[in-house]
Order: C-alpha cells, then structure tokens, then sequence
RNA sequence: GGGCGAUUAGCUCAGUUGGCUAGAGCGUUCGGAUCACACCCGAGAGGUCGCAGGUUCGAGUCCUGCAUCGCCCA
C-alpha cells in the first residue's frame, strides 16, 4: 500500500524514462548472443541507417518505433534477438550541407581549404567527419531517448573502416565477375559545385529566354533540293558539338497520326477544351500546305546519306532521320547535341553518333577533340569563353557575321538549377562507372555457386518466388518493375565525400592506343618500367583486375587495375608508382546495399553472420524500394548466396499539416526529442503506432509552444505570417516557405506577445529567445493512454495488497472474472495476429480495447465493490455486491478478484511493452513489489521477470483454459441491459448520484442466470434495488426500455407522455428496419440465391424485431392516448 | 505520358472472403468534482461511404469510366 502512494496521480514520463532506459541498457537486455548456430527463433532487424545530414524527424521516429515494437515483442517471446543500428554517410547531401556552412561562415568554397587540391580535399573531409560526429552523436540520442532497443555496442557506420573494406571486397568481386564498366553518361552537372547532382537535387525555373534559327548549308544539295536546312535551339553555344541533324523519317504518317489524335480527343471534349484542339487541328491542315513537301525531300535526302556542313567548326555531319524530330514543330529539323541533351543522347545512342564534348567541368568552353582524335582548329577561338554566356554570344555573332541566322524569336524557357549552389544546371557527358545488372550472356555466379541471368533477375525471382514477401504486397510491384527495366546502375560520384573507389588507372595518349600499336603488354610494361623501376617485390599487374575502358571523345585509352581487397602491399605499390587512384567515390548507396551483412561483419564469417544473416524483416517507407531494398537484394545474393531478409515491410510516411512529407533537406521535420519532452515517449510511440495504419500515410498538424506562457501557435499561421514580413520588406518568394525558414515566432497569447526562437535559428538567438519546441495534438491520444494505464495500475495497487496466488479452478470465479480472463484470452491471440501482419495500429487498437473498454470500464469498476467488503464495511452495505453476504465468502471474492486483477494487469503490461516499454517498465517494477506471486495457478500461468523487457509475452494461442465464449455472449447482454437503464436515466434526467429501482423481466428460462449476474446491473447502472421476474406490467411513472428479450422498468422516472414518445420513437425505428428485412425476405431470387446461414440468420432476425414491435404497440395501448 | 494509392461523421482515420441499423479517436451537445484517473466517467447528436454506370438476390467492399488529391518513374 505504501509503494502504491509513491505513484503520482498523474504520469510524469520524464521522472520515469531516464531511470527505466537506464535498468536496460544495465541488464544486457539490448544484446545479441548469437549461440552459433541459427535456429528458427532467430530475429534480426537492421536499421535503415539515417543519414547523418541532420536530426531525425517523426518520420525516423516512426520507422524506428515499429523496428523496436517488433524486436521487443520477438525478444519477450523469447527469440534470439539482435536490431543492429547505425547511421549512413549519405554522399552528397552531407558534403553539401557542409560545403554551404563553410560558405556561408567562411565564404570558401570546398577548393580553397587547402594549399593543394590534395589538402583541400583532405580539410573538406576531416570537417564532414566532424559533421558526421556531431550529428551521429544526436542522432543515437534521439534513439535512445525514443527507448529504442538497439544492440548499441554493435553500431555502424556507413563509411566506417569494417564497411570500407566490405566495399572493396564486393567492388573487387564485381570487378573481376565483369559486372563493373565505365562508360560515358550525361549527368546534371553543376558547374559551380563541379560535381553531378541527382534529379531529385534540380528544380526548374522559367526564364525569358530566345529561339535562336540557324542555317547549315547542306554539302552538294542535288537539283530540286535545298542548299541549307534551319535548326532553332534555345543553346546556341551547344552548336559546336552538334553531331547530326535529324528530320522525322515519314512525317506525313506522323501529322495523319497526330491529326486522328486529335480529332479523336475533340469527339469526346469538353465546350472548354474545343477551341484549343480545333485551332491543333487547323495548324497540322496549314502544316501539310507550308511543310510538307519541304520535310518529305529532306527525309528523303537523310535516307539517301546526305550531309550537312556545321558551320564555325566545319565539321561535316549526317542528316539521319529519327522520330524525335516532330515535324510540327520549327522548321521540322532538329540538331541533335548527344553529349548536351538528354533527348539528343538517345538519338545518339539509337544512331552509334559520335559525342563530342564542348564543356569544361567549371563551365567554360572546351577545346574540340573530333572523334577522329584531333583537336578542332576552329575551336581554339571559343575555348575557355563562359560557356553560356560570352560562348553563346560568339557564336552567335560569328553566325550573324555568315549571314547563317534566318531570326530569333523571344521564348520562356525551362532551366534546371541546381538545388545546392542556385546555379543552371548543364547536362554534361562524363566517364562515369556502372554496375552492370541486366542479364548476362554466360549468366552470373553468386556466391555460393548458384547461377543467375543477372544480378537484377536474380532479385526479381527472389521476390516473384515468394522467397522475399513484401507487406503490403502491392508494393513488390515497383520493385519489380523498376529491376524489370534491369538498367545500369551508376555508382561513380564526383565527391570527396565516400568510399574512394577501389581503382587506379594511367592513360595512355592516342599514339599508344593498343589498336594502334597491337600489343597492349608490351605498352603497359613499359609504362611500368617508366614509373616504377625500383619496385623490389615485382609489379602486382598479375594479381589485380586489369580492364581498359576507350574514351571515344578523346581518343585516349585507359588502364584500370582494381587490386585485390585487404592487399595494402598493393595498393602502396600502386601509390608508390605515379599511377592516380579514381578521384571520384562510390553513390552512397553502393555501401547501403551492403548494410545487412556487412554490419554482420562480411567479409569475414563472424558467428553474427552465421546466426543472423538472412535477417527477418526490413522496415522502411515506401521512397527507397528501388534506391536500397532493391540493391540490398542484388548485392545479398551475389555475395552472401542468399537473401538479405524474409520480409520487406513497408511503413506510411509521416506527412506535415499540408500534407506535404516530412524530409530532412526540405525542413519541415518535428524533432521527436520535442514531443518526448511536452508528451511522454510512450505517448509518441504509442500514437505513432496508433496512425500506422496499412493504406493511409500520416498527417501531422504542427504547433509551436510559446516557452513564455505555454500557448500553442499552429505552424501554419506562423508561416503565414512570416510569408507576409518577407513580402513586406519587399522580398521576392521564389518557392514555398518552409518551417526551416522560421527563425523567430511571435506568441499570439494576448497577454504573452513575446517573441521565441525555433528550432532552425542560430544559437544566439536561441539563447535570446528561448526555444518554442514543436507539438502535434495528435500525441495526447498517447499521453491520455498512458495517464490512464497508471492510473488503473494505481488502482491495482491500492488493492492488491494480500494478493495470494491460490490454484483457482472456473468454479471459483464470478461472471465479471471469467468475462475478462476470455477477452484477455481472444485478444492475445488477435494481438499475435496482428503483429505477424505488420498491423500496428489494429494491435493498439485490440490492446487499448481489451484494457480500456473491458478492464477499467467494466472489470474494474466491478470489482470496487468486492475490494469494499474486504475493508471491513458493515456487512448491510453489501446489497450492491456480488450475491453472497457472508463476510467469509466476501473476503473470498475479494481474494479472487485481486489474483484476477494482479494476472490482468501483468498480461497487459506484457503485451504492450513493446508499444510502451517505459511506462510498462515502471509499472512491472511496482507489481514485483506488490504482487511478487501472480498468475492463475491450474488456468494460466507464466514466469515471472525481474525486468519486463525480458519477460514471457501471452502465448500466441492464448489460454485455452480461460476461452469461454458462452460468458461473452451472456456479458454483452448484461452491457445491453446497463447501457440502456444508464440512457434512460440520461433522458429521464436523473442524477448519476441517484439509485433507482428496477424490475427486469425476461423469459422463464432466463431467470435464474440473470438473477446470479444481476449484481452486474446494480453496480454499474447505479441501481439500489432490481427484481428479476417473468411477468410484470410497466408500474405508472416507470421509464422502460427493452433489450432483445429483456423489459426493464426504471420505477418513477418519467410520466406517461414522456414514455408514450420514447415508445413511439422505438416504434419508428423498428418499423424501417422490419420494413426492409420485409423486403429482403420478401425477394425469391435472395432466398433461393443467398447462403442458406444468412437467409436463416435474416429470418430470427426478422422474428425478434417483429416480437419487439408487438410488444411496443402492446405497452402503448397500455400507456392510452 | 506510365505505375501505385487515396476520396467514408466537423477533423484524422478503421471497415478482413460482398450479407444484421457503416465504426473509432478527437471535436461538439447534455449530465457528472465519484472513493484510480477531469489527461476522467456516463449519455446523445452527427454519414445519400467523391461522381456516373455495371455485375449481383444484395455493393462502402467487385468491375468500367470520370473528377480531385498524393507519391514513384519517365
């Protein structure tokens, strides 16, 4: 009784969590043991590694959540158990956040933090490092503070030296299998930066620009053929690299096609849309007069091998014919830039065209190298010009001075800019390196000896098997798709932020060429006897991979050796010889596809690789299927033979108040930290699971707390307002404002009206303010759940005191107890369920149901009165309680109802541990203290815990003993009968203080059950005095009420007209719904058609309803008129 | 342009193989300082299940089309 009063009448998460995570991580709890061998009650989850560009948000705090519910649910039912955490280096997304902070702090760019470009790149790494250390640091935090279970001794890193060398080694293995290249690829190029970026980092921007149209002459035109065809380019300095000019192969089919799609889409279109398309439609008609015949000659030339003659380089270039040329559109010609253009490289692959390559990485003109190795003469005047400004103006002034520029139209185009240094992006044509993942033609061997098309199809059949189940399983269709299409995967980035990739290389000039000269050896030996005549063991050439790779825009051919992994003797030689190591590194998710092994310690055979490896399941959203799953499963079967898990499950995402993602590079994440320190991490948790539904992504309405007077300010607003303050001060908006772009929010509290600082201002300015932290409403679900599981094991333990642990048999129970224990039965087996279908919020929703609704509502509330006898009330007080006075008997019940109390309060801490786990914890540790014996001796038992991280979660069938679906039935009636006395008080308007008396009247053979349960209706109706009879007539001023079967008088609560109108308001209801059972009933094709159980089912239902309306009608012709 | 999903109460969402009068939480209305909890308890109101067709004895659920929104890929 004493440690029940240490209990505060409210839950204060925070005077709890530290201690509890404490006990934890103590205990060992967290750690993996692997026995040496795998057996089936093995699980192993490894953590999408978060990046280390930021904190986390509530959407890691999500994905983190469900990972810790599943390896605390798996490890209290007793599997060997590792969650193996870590963080990821993500390339280029830290390079740049730190690249911009030595910007905006320093205003240096990455290549002036070093005397040399070695040591610039050396300081630019060492200060990501420091970066990385920081925010690894926080990051491990906000897992621990979510109560994450983590093996922590075991945490990784993406770029971390064990992982490092995993890279090699699979980089080696791929190297030597062949299914790594390098080949030329355009990439978004920023020229500032000087690195590729990914799509997803380009934004585009319409600007006032100009269509420039140009002449090439054509090269001997026949009789009846033009002397010049005309281009238009919105990039007129990217003439220099044009490599053909294409026209469509037959655009007379092309307008008919186009034509019938349009007339096809004006049969069917809107009043709106008829003008646009009629005027469409008009234009093609004006196009076959003014173009046709024009386009069909040049078509006809281009088959015939015609060429044009470039001008200003004077390069003599091919007209093809191709689709990509619309004949709809310009003078129906098109010049095709393959290494400037995405659409003109495919042209350029479809056709084998030359690329010829005009752009410098820092965004000048280049020297031309022809594809026939020589440098273009011409080109010398342009070269090291800005290439799109003082380079398109040359060439635009040189073309003017041929008389070659027929006019140049004003237009709005589109530009990519690049979304880390704001300025245009250019598509660049680059060597970069590849992972080759469509079918081979000999196959592919994994690991293991097991023979496979391709790395893609292997991954494919993985899942298409069965082997990998996705959850939901509509998503194993992007990842199937996306491996369908089996592209290259481009590994190579131009950072120096990664696993430098593992090859060194020297170029040999054109004159070199092993074509050229025929014997390839005999160049690279003497290369080596140039650059390495003092190597005293021998040149390592034999035992490293050796592959040559041509440059066809330069002519130069180079060498690529790949030395063997953890062969540093190699690697010094390479070093010590003037051959370069690859200045770029690997995509970040080359060592992500790794993770599940290499965290297990790949490439050696650690007895963690053996116990855990395939590991259970993956949990991550949707966004990575392709990016990680996918590769995940390439490079799990290639190295390790076999698959990286058995599930993929695949979580919602966690959408901000707009409905917009929560991501760290868009800055509008929620720092859970903040909801754990104004709600509780329970509360987080247990929220977060409650919204984690199967189909529905999550919306997160966001508010600021004022740190000065505690009042909320929706985000929302304060964005509004901060939008307005900018356009104010006259500020152009060019995108959405983002929380991030909230520094300082003003409190709308009348009385407040102070400014604070959030979480994306500086730290003086914090200091300033003080911190508004970030809320969300949603998570008082939790806290009020959590509030209320203390308060009912407050309860518990105010009465527990004496509890025995007697050997009890079915005999020894009250309905209340056998009702409770067969909902504790059915909902431990629905909760296993549930878990087993990554069904998060369907497990809290059964638990919180079987707790709240059943335990504190009903169970508890009926056992206060048999908790009364034992403290030793006056016997005569007793007519509330269960049937049987003596005080003996009493003191019985009581005994009974606190084993069933203690063993219901220890399942459900049990069972919501791993949604809960601190607060459970706290309270495991106060019913230790309480009730050290507890368990249902002869019904259901299980061992006790010290910790009840470690404890023996229900057993997955529940407890047979305990099943009684007889009692639910009887029970749901008896709650039918109280809901409706307690609503007829409701309406009658009588005090909940008041009791009333009752007659209840009910068939024969009904009676003598009712009258062993009526206590039931006595306590929780509030009811001093009910008989139980078979045949009674509403007593005048009697509200009633009828249940099914059942008639209940509430005696003087009401007159006769209200009984008159309730009655008849009964009446109405009943009547639509015998009315349509009528009908139902009524249809031949429904009783001949329908399952002959439900036609059944329709018809007692039809009787019952029909029974309660006579009885109605009855009862008013008794109340009169 | 292709793929996937969503549209159900004021809000956020459930709704298993089609089958009793479509549910929950929050909000709202009414009543309640009661002895675990007002972060609570009791009772109520509130929905032509986005629109239009179709299949079926029967459709929130299956099929087709449309509209709007979101994500992924091009």
């Amino acid at each position: 009784m004493a440690d029940a009063a240490n209990l505060e009448k409210v839950y204060d998460p925070r005077s709890v969590e530290p201690e509890v995570y404490r006990r934890w991580e103590e205990s060992g709890a967290f750690a993996s043991r692997p026995t040496g061998e795998r057996d089936e009650k093995t699980f192993c989850i490894v953590i999408p590694p978060p990046n280390v560009t930021g904190a986390l948000h509530l959407g890691h705090a999500l994905n983190n959540t469900l990972q810790d519910i599943l390896i605390r649910w798996h490890r209290m039912r007793g599997f060997n158990t590792l969650w193996q955490p870590g963080t990821d280096h993500a390339g280029i997304a830290t390079q740049a956040v730190v690249e911009r902070r030595i910007r905006e702090r320093e205003g240096k760019s990455r290549h002036e933090l070093g005397a040399t470009p070695q040591e610039a790149r050396e300081e630019l790494v060492r200060r990501i490092w420091a970066w990385k250390d920081e925010y690894e640091k926080r990051i491990l935090s906000q897992l621990k503070l979510m109560g994450c279970s983590c093996d922590w001794d075991r945490n990784r890193f993406t770029l971390d030296e064990g992982l490092a060398r995993a890279v090699r080694h699979i980089f080696f293995k791929l190297f030597k299998d062949g299914l790594i290249f390098r080949g030329k690829r355009l990439v978004n190029w920023d020229t500032q930066l000087q690195t590729a970026v990914a799509d997803d980092e380009v934004y585009h921007e319409t600007v006032k620009g100009h269509f420039w149209h140009f002449r090439y002459p054509v090269i001997n035109p026949k009789p009846g053929e033009p002397d010049h065809v005309v281009i238009a380019t919105t990039r007129p300095e990217t003439m220099l690299a044009d490599v053909a000019v294409a026209v469509n192969g037959d655009p007379e089919k092309w307008l008919d096609w186009w034509e019938g799609v349009q007339k096809d889409a004006l049969a069917t279109a809107t009043a709106k849309e008829r003008a646009e398309i009629q005027h469409r439609i008009d234009l093609i008609e004006a196009r076959r007069q003014t173009h046709l015949p024009a386009l069909n000659i040049l078509a006809a030339m281009a088959r015939d091998g015609r060429k044009v003659m470039l001008p200003l380089v004077n390069r003599e270039i091919p007209l093809i014919c191709d689709d990509w040329a619309d004949p709809t559109l310009g003078s129906g010609c098109v010049k095709i830039t393959p290494a400037h253009d995405a659409n003109d490289y495919e042209v350029g692959v479809r056709h084998r065209l030359p690329m010829i390559n005009v752009l410098t990485p820092d965004g000048k003109v280049a020297p031309i190298v022809e594809p026939d190795g020589s440098t273009n003469p011409a080109s010398a005047t342009y070269a090291g010009l800005e290439f799109s400004t003082e380079g398109r103006a040359k060439v635009v002034a040189d073309l003017e001075a041929l008389g070659l520029v027929e006019r140049i139209e004003d237009r709005d185009t589109d530009i990519g800019h690049s979304d880390r240094s704001k300025t245009p992006i250019e598509p660049y044509l680059s060597d970069q390196w590849f992972v080759k993942t469509a079918d081979v033609e000999s196959g592919i061997t994994l690991e293991g000896g097991a023979q496979a098309k391709g790395l893609a199809q292997a991954a494919i059949d993985e899942v298409e098997s069965g082997r990998i189940q996705v959850f939901p399983s509509r998503y194993a269709k992007s990842y199937l798709d996306w491996l369908g299409e089996k592209r290259d995967w481009c590994i190579s980035r131009q950072l120096w932020w990664g696993h430098r990739i593992h090859v060194w290389q020297f170029t040999l000039g054109i004159s070199q060429r092993p074509g050229h000269q025929g014997n390839t050896r005999r160049n690279i030996d003497s290369h080596i006897e140039r650059n390495q005549p003092q190597n005293p063991e021998g040149w390592p050439w034999s035992e490293c991979v050796n592959q040559t790779f041509g440059d066809s825009t330069t002519g130069k051919h180079t060498w690529f050796h790949c030395p063997p992994p953890d062969r540093e003797d190699i690697v010094q030689s390479l070093q010590d010889s003037n051959d370069q190591q690859d200045p770029d590194v690997l995509d970040t998710w080359f060592s992500s596809a790794l993770w599940p092994f290499s965290t297990l310690g790949w490439p050696d055979e650690t007895p963690h690789l053996k116990q855990y490896y395939p590991t259970s399941v993956l949990c991550t959203e949707r966004g990575i299927i392709t990016n990680w799953v996918a590769r995940m499963v390439m490079f799990g079967l290639y190295a390790m033979g076999k698959k990286p898990f058995d599930h993929v499950y695949i979580h919602p995402k966690i959408l901000d108040w707009r409905g917009e993602t929560m991501s760290k590079s868009k800055g509008n994440g929620v720092d859970p930290v903040d909801i754990i320190h104004t709600h509780g991490a329970d509360a987080l948790r247990y929220t977060l699971a409650d919204m984690t539904t199967q189909t529905q992504d999550i919306r997160m309405p966001v508010d600021y707390v004022c740190p000065h007077c505690g009042q909320l300010i929706e985000q929302g607003a304060a964005l509004k307002i901060e939008e307005q303050h900018r356009k104010s001060r006259g500020e152009k908006l060019d995108r959405k404002l983002q929380p991030a772009d909230v520094t300082r929010v003003t409190c709308t509290h009348k009385e407040c009206g102070k400014a604070f600082a959030t979480q994306w201002a500086d730290a003086e300015l914090k200091a300033e303010l003080g911190i508004g932290r970030e809320t969300s409403e949603k998570f008082e679900i939790g806290r009020n759940f959590c509030n209320k599981l203390w308060n009912a094991a407050r309860f518990a333990f105010l009465n527990l005191e004496g509890v025995t642990c007697r050997c009890l048999t079915l005999d020894d129970l009250l309905p209340e107890d056998r009702w409770i224990l067969a909902q504790l039965s059915a909902t431990i087996r629905r909760a296993h369920t549930c878990i087993a279908n990554y069904q998060f919020s369907a497990l809290v929703k059964e638990l919180r149901e079987f707790f709240w609704d059943c335990l504190c509502d009903w169970y508890i509330e009926l056992t206060k009165p048999r908790f009364v006898v034992q403290a030793s009330l006056p016997a005569t007080c007793h007519d509330t309680g269960p049937g049987p006075s003596s005080a003996a008997a009493d003191t019985a019940s009581a005994q009974t109802a606190r084993q069933v109390l203690a063993f219901s309060l220890d399942q459900i801490l049990r069972l919501f541990h791993p949604v809960i786990p601190f607060i459970t914890e706290r309270l495991w540790n106060q019913l230790n203290d309480v009730a050290p014996q507890r368990g249902l001796p002869g019904l259901a038992d299980l061992a006790m815990s010290d910790l009840l991280i470690t404890a023996e979660l229900p057993p997955v069938g529940g407890y047979d003993a305990l099943d009684d679906p007889h009692i639910l039935e009887v029970f749901a009636d008896l709650q039918d009968v109280v809901r409706a006395v307690r609503d007829l008080r409701a309406q009658c308007k009588v005090s909940p203080k008041d009791k009333v008396t009752a007659v209840v009247v009910l068939p024969e053979d009904r009676l003598a059950a009712f009258e062993s349960h009526k206590h039931v209706v006595l306590r929780m109706a509030n009811v001093a005095s009910l008989s139980v009879t078979s045949n009674a007539k509403r007593p005048p001023n009697a509200g009633s009420v009828r249940v099914g079967r059942t008639h209940v008088y509430v005696l003087d609560i009401s007159d006769d007209d209200a009984e008159r109108q309730r009655t008849i308001k009964a009446l109405d209801s009943l009547a639509g719904q015998i009315a349509g059972k009528e009908k139902k009933l009524g249809n031949e094709k429904f009783v001949a058609n329908a399952d002959p159980q439900v036609v059944e089912a329709e018809r007692e239902r039809l009787d019952e309803l029909v029974r309660q309306r006579a009885a109605l009608q009855e009862h008013l012709a008794e109340l009169g008129d």
